[in-house]
DNA sequence: AGCGTGACGAGTA
DNA sequence: ATACTCGCCACGC
């Protein structure tokens, strides 16, 4: 039998080690694809990303974000009231841009995978 | 086999 | 700030 005998109903490992990293993102925060990949140890952002497009919606998609902080393309509304729900730090543009969507503030959002006991007000 | 495309990222102009 | 290039890797044609 060939190692490519996989169940309809079992995901590649490598999408099930990706979809657990996002559930353990906690609400606020974000991980970009390649924060993903790299705390992973394996795969790169562009991998990362195929398998949020593929089962991403099993689990909080909004929280894995291009490292830019740019809205999910076609879900911005979405991802914008989970970030409003939960506090995510966000930066208006502001100024002129009313049509624009504002984007996470990376700088403040990004979560690398450690809990820090600091005193974040 | 090549080639284009993508829920990417960093660098440069 | 935007636009473009290159590197990256998996997938589909």
């Amino acid at each position: 039998m060939s190692e490519e005998n996989l169940a309809a109903d079992a995901l590649p490992e490598y999408a099930e080690r990706v979809l657990d990293v996002a559930e353990r993102i906690p609400p606020g925060r974000v991980m970009t694809y390649g924060d993903v990949a790299e705390w992973l140890e394996d795969g790169g952002p562009r991998q990362v990303g195929r398998v949020m497009a593929l089962y991403g919606g099993a689990v909080p998609w909004w929280r894995v974000i291009r490292a830019d902080g740019v809205l999910l393309p076609g879900h911005e509304l979405e991802a914008l009231g989970h970030y409003r729900a939960e506090g995510t730090p966000l930066r208006e543009a502001g100024r002129a841009s009313e049509g624009h969507l504002p984007r996470v503030d990376m700088r403040r959002a990004r979560w690398d995978g450690v809990e820090r006991a600091e005193g974040h007000v």
